[in-house]
DNA sequence: TACGATTATATCGTGTGCGATATAAATAGA
DNA sequence: TCTATTTATATCGCACACGATATAATCGTA
């Protein structure tokens, strides 16, 4: 048997180079909004929940905040988003909503929509592949 | 029903996550080596065959040369691999394991049963999933 | 209350990714 | 053969990611 590593054998490889492929497909799609894919992630996180605390953010994305502060300042630059210390705890900082960030909730359906179809296949074999990449993460994450 | 989009339901962000928790994985692994995730896999394509061209590299794992080019003159510093020009174009460049770049190949084995050992599951389902988000990836490349 | 430990965010340095552009070699035509 | 075009790699600029470290606020405890 050949026991010759091969690249698209490899598990990780194939994540790695579907997320890059997404991230393209993304692109073109958010460049309009002038917003990168992970901040498209922050906006989806913050639709989901309003008011969060950098921390909160930084949980559901699993970020660090070596990432997230310099992303959300850039946000906030655009207007998409605002940055306020907590009044019960200066050390956390509030990230909050704008009216312009709200308003892009309702283009965002669009690109979802543009982004099932470019993934093609049937919607159900879509969500089983989402819980089994998240099943796996989750056995990494607690690795 | 329900349509707000949440984090968790985008497949997109599955991937994205998972990719990090991987790169997270591998870190420690490869650290001793004095290797990055990207890096590794440009080894492990090497491995599988050596003396390509940065172009076959690139569409192999589906970079750029803007990302190649400084990461492969890394891994010479490191003393994994030569670049050396192509006598028949002297545009291309060809490049080539070292013996210290071959003689990782032993050492690799081991990573990838730490990885799969670290991934869980059974092994079956790992081939699975990987041959499905392969599948994604090729729709999206055609998309 | 004083002060060391903890917590939350920020900063710095390095390494990807990639769009845009530059440079040099090879090729195709007039 | 001379030159415009194409091709392969390199460079530049910007935005992640993240380890390491810094700073400021809060907490715990004597």
């Amino acid at each position: 048997m050949d026991r010759t590593l091969k690249i698209d054998d490899l598990l990780c490889f194939s994540l790695y180079s579907a997320n890059h492929a997404l991230t393209r497909l993304y692109r073109p799609l958010l460049a309009p909004l002038g917003l990168t894919y992970p901040q498209y992630l922050v906006l989806v996180a913050l639709w989901e929940q309003d008011e969060q605390k950098v921390s909160d953010l930084g949980k559901r994305l699993d970020l660090e905040t070596n990432t997230l502060t310099p992303l959300l300042k850039r946000m906030e630059s655009a207007g998409y988003l605002t940055r306020r210390r907590n009044p019960e705890d200066e050390r956390s900082l509030i990230v909050s909503l704008t009216d312009k960030g709200q308003a892009l909730q309702a283009e965002a359906q669009e690109i979802s929509t543009c982004v099932i179809e470019a993934m093609g296949g049937d919607l159900n074999e879509l969500i089983e592949l989402r819980d089994r990449v998240n099943a796996l993460r989750a056995r990494l994450d607690s690795a």
